[in-house]
RNA sequence: GCCUCGGUGGCUCAGCCCGGUAGAGCGGCAGCCUUGUAAGCUGUUGGUCGCGGGAUCAAAUCCCGCCCGAGGCUCCA
C-alpha cells in the first residue's frame, strides 16, 4: 500500500524576503508580522499530505537536522507550501503538523522561524549555489527514508575528475604513475589540485614584503579582502595594468568600460549566477536587487548583443581591465594578494564563427598570455609556473592533436583534468599555474572555450547565408589578476633570497631604478642636477639627502631593492666615471658612465610602459606609509 | 562556517603562567656628527593594554561573554 509522505523542499539560502498578502482559508493564523526578512538559513517548503502523523513530523525534523550539520546550518524557516503535494492533508491537520514540526526544530536547537499557515504570501529569495544547497526530501510514516532527489547531487556526479599528467609526445599518464623527477612543481601543482596538501601555518612571504615594501596593504576600514596599495604599490600594479592593456590592444582587442554592477533580476544574467557559485557582493538602489560583477562577462555580452556583426567581423575580439572586479570569498579563504574579494582582472573575450576558428584563436591567445608572463612579469616557465588543461572526455577524443598542441607551445608535461561529463559552461580550459613558497599554486592567465553563453545573452552573428548564428565565446585572462602578478613576483623574489640571491622586481616595475647617495651635505647641489639629467630620460630616480650615515643610506636602499646605487662625492665631480652599485650584480660596484648606465637601463626596460616616481625625490620629503 | 593563533605607543614585540602604578627596539621629533657603499651618538615625544561584564583591597595579567584580525581547513570558473 501506497504510504503518504510529509515533503520538504529544503533551500540553503543566503536571505529570503517573504511578505504576508491576504488570508485564504478561514483557519488562517493571525500574524503581527507582515513582512519579514531572514538572512543565511535553510528554507523548508513543506507540503503535508493525507494520513502524516506526528511521528512523521518528528522524523522530518530529524533528518532536516542531520542535513543541516552538515552544512552548519542553524537558522531554519518552516513555509507551509501546498503546491509540492497533490494529496494535500485537511488543512486543520497540516496545521497541527506544521506546529510540530515547529516544537520538535526548536528541541532540536534549531533557530526555528515559521511563516504564518492560510495566507497567501509572496516571497524572494536567494539560493546558494554550493552542490548541496538544494535539496528534496520525502518523508514517510514508518522508516522516514530519505531520498535526496538533488540535481545538484546529479552534477557531482558529472564532475568526477581524472587527473593525468600529458606529455610532449601525446602519451597521458595517470598522475600516480608519472615520475615527477625533474618536474617539481608540476607535482606540487598536482598535489595541490587533488590532494591540497596542508600547508605549515605561517603568514606567506608575500605579505610581509608587500608591506615591508610599501606596495599594498590591509584595509581594516574596509571589508577584507579589498586592499589599499600605497603609491610604489599603485605604480607597480599601474604600470603592470597598462602593460597588459597595450598587448591585449596589439592582439586585436577593442578596449571598453562597463558598469560595476548589474541588476540581479536580468533574465540572461540570473541564469548565468547559478552556474558561478562564488558568493557575490550584493546591494540594494530603491527597490531594486544588484550584485557587483564577479568579471566582465556580464558587460561585454550585453553590449555584444546589441551589436550588429558579420562572419566578416569575426573573431571579435573585446577587453576590459576589469576594475574591479567582486568575489565574496569565505574570509576565511583570503591571502594578502593570492586571494581577494575586489580584484583588478584584465578581462578579454574573443567570438568565433566555429570549433575550427576557436582553435586557432586560442593558440593565439596563449602565446599572448605566456608572453605575457615572461616579458611582462619576468617568470620563467621552467622554474616558475606550470600549465593545467581541463576538459570534458569527449572534447579530448575529438580533438587530442589540438590539445597536444597546445603542450607542445608549453613544451613541457602538463597537468590534465579530465571530466566525463560537460557540467561547466566550457569544454575546454588552460591555466598557468604559479607555485609559491609555501607549495601553493594559484592560476595566473586562463582561455576557455564557451558554448553556452551566446545563446544565454542573444549574440548572434550573420553568416554567409544572411542566416543569424551563435559564435562560440572564448574567455581569457591574459596575465590573471593583476594582484596576483604582484604576488608572484614577490613571492618569486622571496624564493631569489631563500637560494641566495638578492630579491628584487623586473627594472621596469621598479619603483626606484636609481637613488643617488651624496656623501656630505655640500654635494647635494650637483646630485641634484645629476638627478635633473637621469630623469629626463625617462627613469626613475630619487635623492637620499637627509643627515643619516652613508652606509644608513645605502643600507636603506638596499632593503627597498632599488637597481642602482650612485654615491656622489669628491672623486665623482672631478671625473666621469660613477660607481654603480648593481643589486642584480650582485651588489658589484661598477665603474660606468653615465651615458653607458643610461643605455643599460633603457635596454632592460624595452617597451615596457613608463611612469614617473609618484613620490617626492627627496626621500627627507617621504612620508613612511607602512613598517 | 569550522579549527588554531593573535589584538599592549606609528611599526615589531616583551610583560600575562605566578595580580601590586605600563617596557624595549625601530620610527617620529630636537640636537650633535658631514660621513666613501647594509644600522654613528645623545636627548625626547608617544599607550582609555580590542570591547563589555565578573570575582578581588587591587587586573594588561584570573573568569565569562562579545568584537576584530591572521593562518589553516573547507571552497574555488
Amino acid at each position: 500500500m501506497e504510504v503518504q509522505r510529509l515533503r520538504i523542499l529544503q533551500l540553503h539560502s543566503n536571505f529570503i524576503e517573504i511578505e504576508a498578502v491576504e488570508k485564504e482559508i478561514a483557519l488562517a493564523e493571525e500574524t503581527d508580522k507582515k513582512k519579514d526578512r531572514l538572512e543565511e538559513l535553510a528554507v523548508l517548503f513543506t507540503s503535508v499530505e493525507e494520513g502524516d502523523n506526528t511521528n512523521v513530523a518528528r522524523k522530518a525534523m530529524e533528518n532536516t537536522k542531520a542535513s543541516l550539520d552538515k552544512l552548519k546550518v542553524n537558522r531554519i524557516l518552516i513555509y507551509p507550501y501546498a503546491h509540492l503535494s497533490n494529496t494535500l492533508a485537511k488543512p486543520a491537520d497540516a496545521l497541527k503538523l506544521i506546529k510540530e514540526m515547529e516544537k520538535v526544530a526548536k528541541d532540536l536547537g534549531f533557530e526555528t522561524y515559521r511563516t504564518p499557515f492560510g495566507w497567501n504570501k509572496k516571497f524572494s529569495i536567494s539560493i546558494k549555489g554550493h552542490p548541496l544547497a538544494e535539496q528534496f526530501r520525502i518523508v514517510t510514516g514508518d522508516e522516514a527514508e530519505e531520498e535526496p532527489v538533488s540535481e545538484a547531487l546529479k552534477a557531482e556526479e558529472k564532475l568526477k575528475s581524472f587527473w593525468h599528467i600529458l606529455q610532449t609526445d601525446g602519451k597521458l599518464v595517470p598522475v600516480e604513475e608519472f615520475d615527477f623527477k625533474g618536474h617539481k612543481n608540476l607535482e606540487k601543482l598536482a598535489k595541490y589540485e587533488i590532494e591540497k596538501v596542508r600547508a605549515v601555518q605561517q603568514v606567506p612571504p608575500h605579505v610581509k614584503l608587500m608591506r615591508r615594501l610599501e606596495i599594498a596593504d590591509y584595509e581594516p576600514g574596509s571589508d577584507p579582502g579589498n586592499l589599499r596599495w600605497y603609491p610604489k604599490g599603485r605604480l607597480i600594479k599601474s604600470l603592470l595594468e597598462q602593460y597588459v592593456t597595450k598587448q591585449v590592444i596589439e592582439y586585436g582587442g577593442m578596449e571598453v568600460e562597463t558598469p560595476v554592477m548589474y541588476d540581479i533580476q536580468h533574465p540572461s544574467i540570473a541564469h548565468y549566477l547559478e552556474r558561478f557559485p562564488a558568493r557575490q557582493y550584493l546591494l540594494k538602489s530603491d527597490k531594486r536587487d544588484f550584485f557587483l560583477r564577479f568579471s566582465a562577462c556580464f558587460g561585454q555580452f550585453l553590449m555584444v548583443h546589441d551589436a550588429q556583426f558579420s562572419y566578416r567581423q569575426l573573431p571579435l575580439r573585446i577587453y576590459e581591465l576589469t576594475r574591479y572586479a567582486f568575489r565574496r570569498e569565505k574570509s576565511g579563504e583570503l591571502t594578502g594578494l593570492r586571494r581577494l574579494r575586489g580584484f583588478t582582472m584584465p578581462d578579454c573575450h574573443a567570438l568565433v564563427a566555429d570549433l575550427d576558428q576557436a582553435k586557432e584563436e586560442f593558440l593565439v591567445r596563449f602565446k599572448l598570455s605566456k608572453e605575457i608572463l615572461e616579458k611582462g612579469l619576468e617568470l620563467n616557465k621552467d622554474e616558475d609556473f606550470e600549465l593545467a588543461i581541463r576538459f570534458t572526455k569527449d572534447f579530448y577524443e575529438e580533438n587530442k592533436d589540438f590539445i597536444l598542441s597546445l603542450v607542445k607551445l608549453f613544451n613541457k608535461p602538463v597537468l590534465v583534468e579530465m571530466w566525463e561529463e560537460r557540467f561547466f559552461y566550457f569544454v575546454l580550459k588552460w591555466e598557468f599555474n604559479f607555485v609559491d613558497n609555501l607549495d601553493k599554486a594559484s592560476a595566473l592567465s586562463t582561455d576557455q572555450i564557451d558554448i553556452e553563453n551566446a545563446q544565454r545573452y542573444e549574440m548572434t552573428y550573420v553568416d554567409e547565408k544572411g542566416e543569424k548564428q551563435y559564435p562560440l565565446v572564448l574567455h581569457c585572462s591574459p596575465s590573471g589578476g593583476i594582484e596576483r602578478g604582484v604576488y608572484a613576483l614577490l613571492e618569486k623574489a622571496h624564493r631569489d633570497s631563500k637560494r641566495g640571491k638578492a630579491p628584487i622586481l623586473p627594472l621596469w616595475l621598479s619603483p626606484t631604478q636609481v637613488r643617488i647617495i651624496p656623501v656630505a651635505e655640500r654635494f647635494l647641489e650637483d646630485a641634484e642636477k645629476l638627478m635633473k639629467e637621469i630623469e629626463g630620460h625617462q627613469i626613475r630616480v630619487d635623492l637620499d639627502d637627509r643627515s643619516i650615515t652613508l652606509g644608513k643610506k645605502v643600507r636603506e636602499a638596499e632593503r627597498e631593492w632599488v637597481n642602482y646605487i650612485l654615491v656622489i662625492g669628491e672623486k665623482e665631480l672631478s671625473s666621469d666615471v660613477l660607481p654603480v652599485r648593481d643589486r642584480k650584480a650582485g651588489k658589484k660596484i661598477r665603474k660606468m658612465k653615465l651615458q653607458e648606465l643610461i643605455t643599460e637601463i633603457k635596454g632592460k626596460a624595452g617597451d615596457k610602459p613608463f611612469k614617473p616616481l609618484t613620490l617626492p625625490k627627496l626621500l627627507s620629503k617621504r612620508p613612511q606609509f607602512a613598517f
